[in-house]
RNA sequence: GGCGCUAUAGCCAAGUGGCUAAGGCAGGAGCCUGCAAAGCUCUGAUCCCCGGUUCGAAUCCGGGUGGCGCCUCCA
């Protein structure tokens, strides 16, 4: 099957076609670790997380980076705030981080690089910078990269160089020779200021250039690519993958990237969520009402590129699609997994090999779990179904990455012990009422539990118990 | 000011030149059930407006209108 994706600098959907034959590399920005993650760090991480999980399972075998700048200005400041020391709070936040995509059930990238760790590389690419005239250094130590002496300067965003500059909101510090020339090099700046001694003098890496320097440092790539394909979000576009793409045209010869990916905004209420708005949805907080499978669930069910327009009511009905899929699990249960029905596992793997639409994928798991409820309805018994069922959930988990809990688990998310023990105790004495013909005792029992946010099923294998959506 | 994305049923959301415009949520009807719930079946839109290209367009082109974004740190 033939993967495709949609190159954001062509501006096409374009067929993925490897630098090396079976291999995918993959380069993602990651967090700037100074606060904690919102939702749109999760939705740049699952949309990654699917595209490896969608190559994996074609077959390439891929390497997929993400970085954390854990040096920065913002970063000072937040040092400044707290008093902790720079890497106190930057392992703080990157282990939150890891944590919270732990939780949206988001593959560890292979390769981790931090900003810090990677001066050896930073150094020598501005090095041969200076070298070659395409870098030059201001009177107080900054560094400076010379956007005039790239002729491709603008081929990645397609913004014309000159025309913005009347209007640009940009800054311009009075030593640029080009308003669009950026930092590579910050000189250290004072007593607060986090400064690396290097043969480019005592400061720190601007932020494009630590994204170069570790793609050349961790990747070979061929005389005209260094890695397949460069991922982000799509503010990033501009100026920062233009910029990084310069460099390493500038340093190396070759392109940074293949292909290029980036993918959509999360909104809240239909505005755009940023830290200067003060509508931030933090990870944390989400995780801390709603199970992550349901947000990773909720996350991917529009495509990518798309605006994502997170609210509850779209959420709530994001769970009642995806307990479907539970209790379709909950009824082939105790069965092990046979083989992934060949015809499911190529829609699936269709829809995501078109660039990812996870949309559609869904929908395509919809259609198996009501045509599998529809052939349990007709052979309850048929353990052969049950198995290709269940190999079908395991299939939707390896490429989508939801389905894997316990369905009990899921559907009774938050119930306390004690809660369960009552419950259960009620559930037993409206059997006996049942049994005993006793219907209106039995409605009794059943009220009361609807009141606690519990509603019943009674089916062949017995009463069945979940907790309404409270949400 | 420049550049770009987007507009599909009550809501969410695929489709991007051609059989009856996916799927989900909500709603309605039925089957099942002691009654429910769950599950299953049936049920809804000609695709923002105007003009054009075409045998044929939601899908391409032009012009409107609305929403959003980038051009400053941002996923």
């Amino acid at each position: 099957m033939q993967m495709k994706i949609y190159d954001s600098v062509k501006k096409e959907k374009v067929p993925f076609i490897p630098i090396k034959e079976k291999e995918a590399t993959i380069y993602v920005c990651g967090p700037t670790v100074y606060d904690d993650a919102h939702l749109g760090h999760a939705r740049s991480a699952l949309s990654f997380d699917l595209l490896t999980r969608t190559l994996r399972a074609l077959g390439y075998r891929t390497t997929m980076a993400k970085n954390f700048t854990d040096i920065d200005d913002k970063i000072i400041k937040k040092m400044s705030q707290t008093g902790m020391d720079l890497r106190e709070l930057t392992q703080m936040y990157i282990d939150k981080y890891l944590s919270e995509m732990d939780a949206l059930n988001v593959q560890r990238a292979d390769i981790e690089p931090k900003a810090t760790e990677s001066l050896d590389a930073i150094e020598s690419m501005i090095s041969k910078l200076l070298e070659s005239g395409c870098a030059y250094k201001i009177s107080n130590g900054d560094i400076y990269f010379d956007t005039s002496k790239d002729s491709s300067y603008g081929s990645i965003s397609h913004l014309n160089r000159d025309e913005n500059e009347n209007i640009s909101r940009v800054c311009h510090a009075d030593e640029k020779r080009d308003p669009k020339d950026f930092a590579l090099w910050k000189a250290c700046s004072g007593e607060n200021d986090v400064c690396f001694n290097t043969s480019l003098g005592e400061g720190r890496p601007g932020w494009h250039i630590e994204c170069s320097a570790m793609i050349e440092k961790h990747f070979e790539g061929d005389e005209k690519y260094t890695i397949d394909i460069h991922g982000g979000g799509a503010d990033l576009l501009f100026p920062h993958h233009e910029n990084e793409a310069a460099q390493t045209r500038c340093s190396t010869g070759h392109e940074i990237a293949k292909y290029w990916m980036h993918n959509g905004f999360v909104q809240i209420d239909g505005e755009k969520m940023s830290k200067s708005l003060g509508n931030s949805f933090f990870l944390k907080d989400a995780l801390s009402i709603y199970p992550g499978e349901l947000l990773r669930f909720y996350l991917i069910s529009v495509h990518y590129r798309n605006d994502f327009n997170f609210n509850e009511v779209d959420l709530l009905s994001a769970k009642k699609r995806l307990d479907k899929l539970y209790r379709l699990k909950m009824r082939v249960m105790p069965t092990k997994a046979s083989c992934v029905n060949k015809e499911f596992k190529n829609s699936l793997l269709g829809a995501m090999t078109d660039d990812l639409n996870s949309s559609k994928a869904l929908s395509v798991v919809d259609t198996m779990i009501s045509e599998s409820n529809e052939k349990l309805d007709n052979e309850p018994k048929n353990k052969a179904l049950k198995k290709e069922i269940a190999a079908n959930i395991e299939f939707v988990d390896t490429l989508l990455g939801f389905g894997s809990s316990e369905p009990y688990e899921w559907f009774q998310y938050g119930i306390s012990n004690e809660e369960r023990v009552k419950i259960e105790q009620l559930i037993e004495e409206r059997n006996l009422a049942k049994k005993e013909k006793n219907y209106s005792k039995a409605d009794e029992i059943r009220d009361e539990l609807s009141k606690m946010g519990v509603s019943l099923m009674d089916t062949a294998e017995g009463t069945k118990w979940e907790k309404r959506d409270s949400i």
